[in-house]
DNA sequence: CCTACCGATCGGTAGG
DNA sequence: CCTACCGATCGGTAGG
């Protein structure tokens, strides 16, 4: 027997599944005490409220695009560069943590007004990542000079953020293999 | 005073709207007939169930869509123009029942079992008429011969399902501008 | 479409 | 983390 108690942590995660899965109003207290094998009263230990597990993976998936797009800038490089780098770090943020991904992209409406304008700011500074990229590369000549950096960044995240609701990183199509398609698709509408 | 008492097809519209909104586990009977001006229980002479509400709206929208790729097919043309009917048959229908679009574009998993299966095979057959234009575009050299009709039919598709979430039809872009915008981004990334 | 309900479930608390 | 609850709200029904 190695039953242990739960984390704080533990719940969070465990939050991100059930909101990704049913999302949160689907979701009851006593849904995911269960999932912890625990009662739903038992997690006012761990939270204070419901809305507050809603903020925490919220939040973490900002967190995790943002701390992605810092390190795509980071490397340098041309437009090009950094673009591949973006993709490719949103589909790791995406496959790797995609419970927390689906809920923040999905879910995100849910939170009350305070934290939905954070969020939202949050995701916006991340889009401006992907626009000035594009920016840079019409400059550059990199891109056609036909691309509308507004348009496209938003065209380019919408493919991204998709990718959460139909690939299976069981099936037959290989991470690597869906990052190659990403590039030739969005190499080709670019340049 | 015009106050009339509501038709059947009023609480599915007022339903969709809700839905769109709150999401499906998000909206209450309670809230629904408030938004009608009547009581939550006097929604039951109009439907059998809550359920029974989503599937309508649910069902509404993969009929629109389903119409719009018929449309598309039946007046014939190249792989590029039949494709392009495609682009601007979804962005209206998007537009002109956006809460419909929204309710099937982002409850349909809410559904139970049978009608989510029902509706999952048209969502599929949908995007058939995608992949089979993409396909007869590589056949006959219209688009570029790395295009993958099956990946690429989902990318397309991806841009189109994103278009409730961040266009504002009151908004700076005009919904010709939209097209167009879309017509170069796909055009671009097939030829 | 309302009145008057039903049992079930909701998020959450007090106290241990 | 459990016991034992709380008031509020849920989807839905009977009968008019």
């Amino acid at each position: 027997m190695v039953t242990t108690r739960n984390s704080r942590a533990d719940v969070v995660t465990a939050a991100g599944r059930l909101f990704a899965e049913r999302g949160y109003h689907g979701t009851s207290m006593r849904d995911l005490g269960k999932e912890l094998g625990l009662l739903g009263s038992s997690l006012y230990s761990h939270v204070e409220s419901k809305q507050d597990l809603l903020v925490e993976v919220v939040e973490e998936g900002a967190r995790l695009f943002g701390a992605s797009a810092d390190a795509a800038l980071a490397q340098g490089g041309s437009a090009d560069e950094v673009l591949v780098r973006l993709i490719d770090g949103h589909v790791d943020v995406v496959l790797d943590n995609r419970d927390v991904a689906r809920t923040f992209l999905n879910e995100a409406n849910m939170l009350d007004d305070s934290h939905r304008r954070r969020v939202l700011d949050a995701r916006d500074h991340y889009e401006e990542t992907f626009r000035g990229t594009l920016r840079a590369g019409v400059a550059d000549g990199s891109f056609r000079d036909d691309v509308d950096p507004k348009t496209d960044a938003i065209f380019i995240l919408s493919v991204l953020n998709a990718i959460e609701r139909w690939f299976d990183p069981g099936g037959s199509m290989s991470v690597a293999k869906l990052k190659a398609e990403l590039g030739r698709f969005v190499g080709a509408a670019l340049t």
